[in-house]
DNA sequence: TGGGTACGTAACAGCAAGGGTACATAGCCC
DNA sequence: GGGCTATGTACCCTTGCTGTTACGTACCCA
């Protein structure tokens, strides 16, 4: 889980499940779309698959990638915790308007 | 809201949610959870600070920080298309399994 | 088998992130 | 005010990431 948000951290990368979220892609055809090199695109794909985020499909010399979509459940699951502490935040609001607040320094 | 998903990629700062999810604290109380000092550590609380993920209130001469869950409705909110995805994997898988255990008997 | 295509990897340069030490600052308490 | 506490900032150093060029590899087709 640990691996997964720390290959979010990349907008590179973010852009690239973006485009592999329509579409499953070759190598050659995200490096295209984005703004580096072949070679980089290969490494960050690299890390994509490492952390099980896309999966590889060898067709002929190429390499299709495709989108590995439950990998982003454990980034979820992170945030679970957290929902429920927004969602239980805007209750609160609701609630301490209703009834008035205490101050506290 | 590529601010907020590159400052979840430090584990330290994960950690320092995690332990603000339960309750505010003093910067010196993180650092004391944290394997690193207090100087990296306001540091990290900086970044959180900037991309709004946690609030700062002064207390004399400590400050108290807490978390602002709300920021990370952004992260949710990234996910949501993807969210979308798997689980419709999901569905077809459980749809596959009950078929086959139907189909097995 | 030779040539062209599509990738990946190695080696290298550049830069930003992250940690530590030392110092500055702000607010209490005597 | 003097000193103590709590914290942020400046500076330096090291490490790791990012991107590039050059090269190696696997595969197809004529």
């Amino acid at each position: 889980m640990d691996a997964v948000l720390q290959a979010l951290a990349d907008p590179s990368r973010r852009t690239m499940l973006e485009l592999l979220r329509h579409r499953p892609a070759t190598a050659g055809q995200l490096a295209e779309a984005l703004p580096i090199a072949r070679p980089g695109v290969s490494r960050h794909l690299r890390v994509l698959r490492e952390v099980g985020l896309v999966d590889v499909r060898q067709d002929a010399q190429r390499r299709v990638y495709s989108l590995r979509p439950e990998a982003l459940v454990e980034v979820d699951q992170w945030l679970e915790p957290y929902r429920a502490l927004w969602r239980n935040r805007l209750d609160a609001l609701h609630t301490e308007i209703a009834r008035g607040k205490k101050e506290r320094k």
